[in-house]
DNA sequence: CGCGGCTTTGATGTTCATCAAGTAAAGTGG
DNA sequence: CCACTTTACTTGATGAACATCAAAGCCGCG
């Protein structure tokens, strides 16, 4: 259940690299090569903190394997976090052209791999490349939308439909499957869309007696997908 | 006090346009006579709206004079207020890359001018210029940096700490002023601080009586602006 | 072993949405 | 211009949803 995709890029050229497709498919030869002596591969175990908020940005990262957090500290010192990072989402988007300080922390909450680029040599190829530079407001304004309208989408749910919508999720988006080990804990799932610990608990629990759920440690199996999908659209 | 500023730029070349300096001042002078002779003037009166939600999307949209919202009918089909667009915002920048259609209403809740440019145009700009390009990458990220980031600070607030943030915003990013008239609703205010029109008026009220604002009409003075900065951040 | 962090359940209290009802303001049609 | 409707605003009362408090079990780790 645990083979971890292996990591068939670590000395690879960027150009010969499975991901190439999603943003950098525009670039010349030249500036591939230019990419793949550039680059640097990190490996985090889960846990793993990548970026602390506040750090100077520097680097555009690229989630190639894996899983993360983003989070912040709220300005009342609460943990907060801002959304899931899935593998080829682009992490360190958001404040890589807008702040000079990282606004939120990134955390492997799989054992994960990112790509690191200096940012200087992403903006050198923005300066070069028309498309290039076309790619990456596309890229940047699908990663803002869904985290935008993510956190909407939550706001107006009350907490039983926050735990359905956050399930779906993982089910549908992350893992593709009905069954799945939940990567984060309760109280990180409350920081997530806005609760607490407590009634995190208390809903999967209800779930479960319900047996819309069936729980066995971390591992979750949706039994009954489609009154998640009502309590997600109508609880 | 209502001597709305006159529009000065009607006719005028976007080069000469007070406004270019936010991401326009790379363009060459060949550009910038693209721009103006491609570019729209559009006045709005208050309420007006000016693009639907699932509108296509075809142009850039500037907000010039003015202030708008963003609102959107979301899932459950509740009114939600995604965020207020002030002058020299990008109203529709965050789906301009990424949506084929608009994911938010923009309405002006005051009289109001947008400056509109055909989406192929811009393109054509992006894939010309690369500093262009980084302009418009860096105003992107700030846009929906701001929007994301209010949307988070709002959350992990209780109600009378909600209306001091929104009291706050008004009195200082947009009227630069203690005394201001609220450009929307209660119920407006309600959807964009995600509460209940009833309550919004409760701590109006209650604020009042505390003395902490004077409500006359659609007029707000704030009288303690340190009280209600310690409410927003404690209350 | 024992400590700290995560989880779970129950009991209690607070915050907020909802319901109800009434006033004021603003538009509509005769 | 006035009755009429509609929409926004306002206050109070009630109950539901949720946070908080308390206590105990679990597990990994030094």
């Amino acid at each position: 259940m645990n083979d971890k995709m292996p990591t068939p890029c670590l000395g690879e050229s960027c150009g010969e690299c499975g991901f190439r497709s999603t943003v950098f498919n525009c670039l010349s030869n030249e500036q591939l090569e230019l990419l793949s002596t550039g680059k640097d591969l990190l490996r985090a175990k889960k846990g793993e903190v990548i970026i602390k908020q506040g750090d100077k940005v520097k680097d555009f990262i690229f989630l190639r394997v894996g899983l993360a957090k983003l989070s912040r500290v709220s300005s009342d010192g609460k943990e907060q976090l801002v959304g899931i990072a899935r593998p080829k989402d682009f992490v360190g988007l958001l404040s890589l052209f807008s702040s000079p300080v990282h606004p939120y922390s990134i955390i492997a909450i799989e054992d994960s791999e990112f790509c690191i680029v200096e940012f200087e040599l992403v903006n050198r190829l923005v300066q070069e490349s028309g498309k290039f530079a076309f790619s990456l407001l596309q890229k940047i304004s699908q990663v803002s939308d869904l985290l935008l309208n993510t956190k909407l989408d939550i706001d107006n749910r009350q907490l039983r439909g926050r735990i359905a919508f956050i399930l779906d999720l993982f089910s549908k988006e992350v893992y593709e499957s009905t069954k799945f080990n939940l990567p984060i804990s309760r109280k990180e799932i409350g920081e997530l869309i806005d609760m607490r610990v407590e009634n995190v608990v208390r809903i999967l629990s209800e779930f479960r007696k319900d047996k819309i759920i069936s729980i066995e440690g971390t591992t979750i199996d949706i039994l009954q997908p489609e009154k998640l999908e009502w309590i997600k659209n109508h609880g």
